[in-house]
DNA sequence: AATGAATGAGCCTTCATTCAT
DNA sequence: GATGAATGAAGGCTCATTCAT
């Protein structure tokens, strides 16, 4: 009778399915590119849906973000699950990579914090509040540990962005890297090799960092 | 007579205009976002320019690709210039960081290029093939020459991609840098300490993947 | 439990909260600008019940200016109020003046019977059947009171329309006279100052016209 | 060959042609009913026609609104063509009230202006500067010269809008006076009779206004 | 060789209305 | 009796492209 409509229709239905709908296409082809038409057609719902639910494109998509935000926090990132800070380091690169090279249709709110890194809207602020700085500080216990003192603020934060680089690399530059070296899958299965490599360079690194620090002070207490 | 008109009005000026402009413009704001009349208006050109000249909007972006990667190669990157693979691991990432980090006009090629890396277009083919894989490949020797031997290729190409990322993040995740601290200015001024801090970040590492395979091996060895 | 609700909330409490807010949004706003849903929030109501209440906003403006109508009728314009016809006009004049001028909210109704004036709806004919015109002809009563006979009905539907129109204007182009004049606020404070002066000036055109009229008439019996 | 072309095709024929089109439309619908695809369909040309060519709906209105005040200034208003001030204020009256009552597509642009005065966009402020003003100030002199000296500014001006809206209220409530008076068709035919009536009645009440301030003045120098 | 004008598809949004409880 | 959700037509505008000179 009537027309097709889609299997589920309890109240606000649509509204989960545009949010869905709209992490799918707005990871997929960034802010500007995804049109609410193309977000409607895939939410199975009418070109105006979006304006009645979120307010315009604008409010769609910082619902989205919230939502990937929210869905984010459930999984809890790192914390405490080590006393030796080698283990939490490579418990941190491991989470971010499986985030970072999930083909999952789960991860695009992930998608679209990278994208957000890349190419900001006016919801970056929030996303580094909320999302980006606690990673941040996370990572930066674990390098204050590894480093010992004698380290300004400073190189703590070049060598946490020298970490987490290599990570996000493979999300970033994904393209080139296929092209380059098409017989390196960025898939969840290069998750474990990945996590060895990273985790082995940025402590060997570390471990050198302050092998020559160390070196340097003792050298200037035989000066003195 | 008429209206005010550039200065240079020989043939072919338009042309030549057409590809700055669009440079320009396409380094700012992206394939999708720059738009046909901005760049025209850029060249102090007619709208239909753009078409008459290059055919499309397509025409001319592969055309402004092409024209940087000529200008690209006309300044070698960082052949050989000394004997030290230290000494040209630093000279490598001091390059590479210039053109991430300068504001320098000059540079939309660059700033093209590494747009393309995140969002490709069908002219990344030609992007990894002319530009890309050459820097690789003079990025691969230093590290074997730093590694030594008793690595995989795989494990040489993991190794470059870390000393790369490195680099590359000040360009992909600038806006999430600076938010996240305000302190470090990512200008031109900052190539030093910066290529200083990369450099010895990844000369430590290569040096500690060199002394764990080293020591395996004379353990290996002393077990047979 | 659940969201505030307006005070009142007995049946048929929206219809009269729909009916006010009519008022409210029609009167400043026109027809068509008026949108249902600024009605609806005006009446702390749902998007939906313009049309469950009164079929639509046809229905619903259609309602709001027979309840005008309604209410203009309780309070009786000008009647009898004297026996010289120069203090009726006056009357008739003040009372008009101050529905033009009243910003009061009770005024809406006025407001809404002004505006059909300008720019009519299906309605207008309703509006001079039972508003309108039954004021002409007080004021045409008066008129031929105050002229006498000698003239016809046209002459006197003219110095009507004379009269009115030095009222209405100030309604009609009141954003024409607030720039032209910025110093006559058109305020309720004005009533008094432009009765006297309409007044005054009609009274004097009529007297006018009738010295005319009689002067001719003595001089073609002369010519007798 | 091809699709059908509209006759006129030199160059800027379609700028004129929407100007054209504009004027109708907005005359007969007003800003805010009036659309842009009707003006084009109207103007036999595309949608983004006007965008060309005025960048919007909005620099459509204020240039159709400009080009009908070039227009006017055309024929010359009133200007001197009498020492005697009663034949000047009839050859003002009738001057406007041939624009008011005139349905020749010409008078579009008067239309637009009597609009403006009714429901006013933010093209009022020049309208009022560069066409409403100068008329006004023209009606102010020959009141002057009609009602001699001592009267205040404000006298004179309420005077002036006693006159001018017995004009203008054949514009702006017109639909009420052809249901009021269904005898008394708004035509051109009515110029003549019309100009007459609103002559004579204000003239007698500007004499009547004379003669009372004279009157009162001589009473004063009585007493004294 | 080059240009001002014109095109039509597509974008986001607003609106009065209807649907399904 | 009343409502939140959903609808589709329409609105103004932008864009890359094509047309006619």
């Amino acid at each position: 009778m009537g027309r097709m409509r889609r299997a589920v229709d309890h109240p606000a239905a649509t509204r989960q399915q545009l949010l869905a709908a709209g992490a799918v296409v707005f990871a997929a082809r960034g802010y500007r590119e995804a049109t609410v038409r193309d977000i409607c057609r895939e939410a199975d719902s009418n070109v105006a849906a979006v304006n009645y639910h979120f307010g315009g494109k604008d409010g769609l998509y910082a619902e989205v973000l919230a939502e990937g935000q929210r869905q984010m926090h459930v999984l809890p990132p790192a914390k405490v699950v080590s006393a030796d800070p080698g283990e939490r380091l490579e418990f941190f690169v491991r989470g971010f990579l499986e985030r970072v090279l999930a083909g999952a249709p789960e991860s695009n709110h992930a998608q679209l914090m990278f994208r957000e890194m890349i190419e900001p809207t006016r919801a970056l602020d929030r996303v580094v509040a909320e999302f980006i700085r606690p990673a941040a500080d996370e990572l930066g216990g674990i390098v204050r540990e590894l480093l010992g003192p004698g380290f300004s603020e400073r190189e703590r934060q070049l060598a946490g962005l020298s970490i987490v680089s290599q990570i996000l690399n493979y999300k970033h530059c994904r393209p080139v890297i296929e092209r380059l070296f098409p017989d390196l899958p960025l898939d969840a299965a290069q998750v474990g090799p990945l996590t060895r490599h990273i985790t082995d360079f940025s402590l060997a690194a570390l471990r050198g960092m302050r092998a020559v620090r160390a070196g340097s002070r003792r050298s200037k207490a035989r000066k003195n």
